[in-house]
DNA sequence: TTCCAGGCGTATC
DNA sequence: GATACGCATGGA
């Protein structure tokens, strides 16, 4: 990955990668639109980066902080170009990569993700924005589970979490005990991952998918929700096309979102 | 007012 | 193991 530094600012180019498409996609809930670009967190990592054509500027980031951190968080050495070749040798694959050319899964952090998820059940998009919004206000940036855990439910009453509080307080208690160990997750076989996961409160097939997805970057690992039912069951009666399946994660990306935004009838 | 939102726990069969 | 239902909240 080629990149210079211009400035204070670094800046590259990317052929397949757009921002909105990929911030706003619902895989994470940190990012917002501004007026020229997106500003967002990872974890309590703030970066503002904007997007002319191809070219990307991450504002006011040293080379160092591209190098170990944001280079691996936009997952800039993988060839999409490559995955999405793969993909187009079916028919409805290849209209969702190209529906949304720019989609790229982000590494995220594991117990960021983990949080995020579960909030996310039975709820809808902004609102899952507003209540991760509050919760970083409340704690000063995005709560570890060590403070997390030592939170009763009237303590994080005021995010309106509604049924999830008990949910969050629990994810808090097994991360923080070690009943859960979240750095083992990523070498895991996947089922002792996802049994794992499955072990907090709150935390069912759905959204132990998503953290294996988005928060361990186990792209085998294929979230199904109402749209991604509706698109199986539709297409791929028969499951992905055998190509796909090693990765079937990041396919599931660019149906997850066709399905979502396209017309499709 | 009713319905819905990137689900899950529980009860019941 | 499959299916039905309640769940907090707020916006449409």
């Amino acid at each position: 990955m080629d990149f210079c530094v211009k400035n204070n600012d670094i800046h590259f180019f990317c052929d397949d990668f757009d921002l909105a498409e990929t911030l706003d996609c619902g895989q994470a809930f940190r990012w917002k639109k501004t007026e020229k670009g997106f500003c967002g967190f990872a974890l309590d990592r703030e970066l503002y980066i904007e997007q002319y054509g191809n070219e990307f500027v991450l504002k006011d980031t040293t080379k160092e902080d591209f190098l170990s951190f944001w280079q691996n968080y936009f997952d800039l050495d993988t060839d999409y170009a490559e995955l999405k070749k793969i993909y187009s040798s079916d028919e409805t694959l290849k209209k969702a990569c190209e529906y949304a050319k720019g989609i790229r899964l982000l590494k995220q952090d594991t117990w960021e993700t983990l949080i995020s998820f579960i909030i996310s059940q039975n709820n809808n998009i902004p609102r899952i924005k507003g209540i991760i919004e509050n919760m970083c206000k409340m704690f000063g940036g995005f709560p570890t589970a060590e403070r997390l855990a030592q939170c009763s439910e009237s303590d994080i009453a005021p995010l309106r979490t509604g049924f999830r509080a008990k949910y969050i307080l629990d994810a808090a208690d097994a991360v923080n005990s070690k009943r859960v160990k979240l750095d083992e997750l990523k070498t895991l076989p996947i089922d002792e991952a996802r049994k794992s996961l499955m072990s907090i409160k709150g935390v069912g097939p759905k959204v132990a998918e998503c953290v294996l997805l988005y928060g361990c970057y186990r792209v085998e690992a294929f979230p199904v929700d109402v749209w991604i039912k509706r698109v199986m069951t539709e297409y791929y009666p028969d499951g992905l096309p055998k190509n796909a399946i090693e990765t079937a994660g990041i396919a599931q990306q660019y149906l997850f979102h066709y399905m979502r935004t396209a017309d499709t009838k």
